[in-house]
RNA sequence: GGUCGCAUAGCUCAGCUGGAUAGAGCACCUGCCUUCUAAGCAGGCGGUCCUAGGUUCGAAUCCUAGUGCGAUCACCA
């Protein structure tokens, strides 16, 4: 039980001993450090049960709680709220039992449904962009969270490996190509490929501007381009199954993967299953036949297959083509039944996808629902703003897009910059330093995105580098850092440290804001998890090392006037670097031993 | 036009299920490295919480209407 649940207890107990009455709850919230006192109860509230004036009541409550509750050690009443002291005793309790548990924070894995948590799924016509890291990153970090709350998580994407912008791309390689392979030119594969998506994209153009100057509109002309008729061709030949078409998409799609998967590995981030379009949207065709039948679904007069949402207060929708070909909808019914075909402890998914589909999965949901699927019900979208650049939204044909492997460079590059200004590494190797500038680039480039609200749309500017002082991840590494210098420096003096945790000191008021802080991060995981937010994480922790680094210069550690002082806060710096490896760890952002 | 999301300091963002004088970082200004790493700490400057109503003892937070920005409403994915 904590604090609150024991107090709240009390404080009922008080009401109903002076008052006769009962409480349904109490209100609590941190004491405002202008007060004294730990925490605080809002007697607003119990006007409801208790007729008079909050002061006296809140005076009454307290003297109670004074009395009757060894916790409470001296209160006092502001207006209508009641600030509870609380004694040093309990806070040195709680930091005692949590001393040295290396999961501190982390719930017991619950035998419970899993969830699977779909995030990246890129096209494979062209690379991984500064928009996909986003994604990345949420996907990725959710999952964790998840993980950390207790669920079981299974991770993984769907891979849009058919369709006519893949089609450009061969038939843009096909054409310009002259055979070049990734080893040929030294390129990764995606960029290889995507580098024919935009050759595919100038030629298309050009074609356009050729036609309209021979007189046609430009409705017309973007319609008739040979080009494009060409790439609508191979498009039928591939879904035909005609061999060469096919050996050239699975030549140039093992490309592209290879570049992902270094793209991921540079990340830092990992998938259990891997899905593609290609492979479920026959499955999505059958249970459309199904809902076909059981009146789910409807068929006009030109053989198009649609749901009506009218009721449910949406609109029609398409789920299969006149022609009997798989639209994306179609494809995406598919996937979900074979996924949980595949896995069938799944009882819920998360899809990390940007708000601009945000109607598509509202309707996905539902006819997955109509279908009559009881896993339709704990089905989420993960939704979040686009990255959008100063001079507008990133586009990969016109190339206005930030590479992901650039940017992960770029800030290795800052991270080197900064830390060759500092120069506190002469002894590191090559090898060592290369790998912290990476960690910390990394680590200021995923805090940077992970620390805003999913739902807000994020303005990058390229020129504005991100920052590595303030609320960001390298702060907080640096934190990190300097705490295991402490212990490596303390690890001579005091091995034995944790048993020697007593009673008998008194607690710095920096001390025990770093308790409380420590209270609170079971509690941001679970919330965490709920919101399936990122944020809630980043923010906890960038509050925990302000009240570390606030102790840190304000209290000498090492040279603390006794033994047991000098062990308490050696342990407790202990445990707050560990919190803010496991949150970070939660967060995919690695924390360095030095820095 | 319908629907969804967002709007808080010059800039980037916190603000949990309504609670005390709305908080951080960046930028700008002051101090602090002979002592555990100054990527730090202590402090200053800076607010019509988009607007107008409403609910409430109490509203940045909830409700309604409006304004601005973004997205979406395809036999594209």
């Amino acid at each position: 039980m904590n604090l609150q649940e024991t107090l709240e207890l009390h404080v009922k107990a008080a009401i109903k001993a002076l008052f006769q009455s009962e409480l349904e709850s109490v209100e609590f919230q941190a004491t405002r450090k202008e007060f004294a006192g730990d925490i605080t109860v809002v007697v607003f509230p119990m006007l409801r049960v208790v007729k008079g004036n909050p002061a006296v009541i809140g005076e009454q409550v307290g003297q109670y709680l004074q009395d009757n509750v060894d916790l409470v050690k001296g209160f006092n009443v502001v207006k209508g709220f009641l600030n509870i002291e609380i004694d040093d005793s309990y806070y040195i309790n709680f930091f005692k039992s949590i001393n040295g548990n290396q999961n501190y924070g982390f719930a017991e894995p619950k035998d419970d449904k899993a969830i699977m948590v779909e995030y990246s799924s890129p096209n494979t016509n062209k690379p991984l962009h500064l928009g996909h890291v986003r994604n990345v990153l949420l996907g990725y970090s959710v999952a964790e969270i998840l993980k950390a709350s207790g669920k079981k998580v299974y991770k993984t994407q769907i891979i849009n490996d058919r369709g006519i912008h893949i089609c450009k791309s061969m038939l843009a390689w096909e054409r310009f190509g002259n055979g070049e392979t990734p080893i040929s030119t030294g390129l990764k594969g995606d960029k290889l490929v995507g580098n024919y998506y935009v050759k595919f994209d100038q030629a298309y153009k050009a074609e356009i501007s050729e036609l309209v100057t021979q007189g046609k509109s430009e409705e017309e002309a973007k319609k008739s381009a040979p080009i494009l008729l060409a790439a609508q061709e191979m498009l039928i030949k591939w879904e035909a199954g005609d061999e060469d078409v096919v050996a050239l998409w699975e030549k140039m799609n093992a490309w592209v993967y290879e570049g992902f998967e270094e793209t991921y590995k540079n990340i830092g981030v990992d998938f259990d299953k891997y899905y593609y379009e290609s492979q479920t949207y026959l499955l999505g065709k059958e249970f459309i036949a199904e809902g076909l039948k059981t009146g789910v679904f409807f068929k006009k007069d030109d053989g198009s297959v649609w749901c009506d949402l009218t009721e449910d207060g949406l609109d029609e929708k398409i789920v299969l083509r006149s022609d009997g070909t798989a639209v994306y909808m179609t494809q995406d019914i598919g996937t979900a039944i074979q996924r949980i075909k595949d896995y069938p402890d799944v009882g819920g998914m998360v899809y990390t996808v940007g708000n601009e589909q945000d109607y598509h999965f509202k309707v996905l949901f539902l006819i997955l629902k109509k279908l009559g699927f009881d896993w339709a019900k704990h089905l989420f979208h993960l939704s979040y703003g686009m990255v959008d650049l100063p001079s507008g939204k990133m586009k990969s044909r016109e190339g206005t897009v930030v590479d992901a492997d650039d940017l992960i460079r770029e800030m290795a590059d800052t991270a080197e910059e900064i830390s060759n200004e500092l120069g506190k590494l002469e002894d590191y190797s090559e090898d060592e330093k290369k790998t912290l500038y990476k960690t910390i680039g990394l680590g200021a480039l995923k805090y940077y995105i992970l620390k805003v609200d999913p739902k807000k749309r994020i303005l990058f500017d390229p020129k504005e580098s991100i920052d590595f002082q303030g609320n960001t991840g390298p702060f907080i590494q640096y934190t990190y850092a300097r705490i295991q210098s402490i212990l490596r420096k303390a690890d001579s003096k005091l091995d034995k440290a944790s048993n020697s945790l007593n009673n008998q000191i008194v607690l710095h008021e920096k001390e025990k804001q770093l308790i409380k802080q420590l209270e609170l991060f079971p509690e941001v995981i679970q919330n965490a998890a709920e919101q399936h937010s990122p944020a809630l994480i980043a923010n906890y922790t960038y509050d925990l090392v302000k009240d570390f680094n606030s102790f840190y210069q304000n209290v000498s550690i090492l040279g603390a006037d006794t033994d047991v002082e000098r062990d308490f806060r050696v342990a407790l710096s202990k445990s707050v670097s560990q919190i803010i490896k496991n949150a970070f760890g939660v967060l995919g952002i690695d924390v360095p031993e030095r820095m």
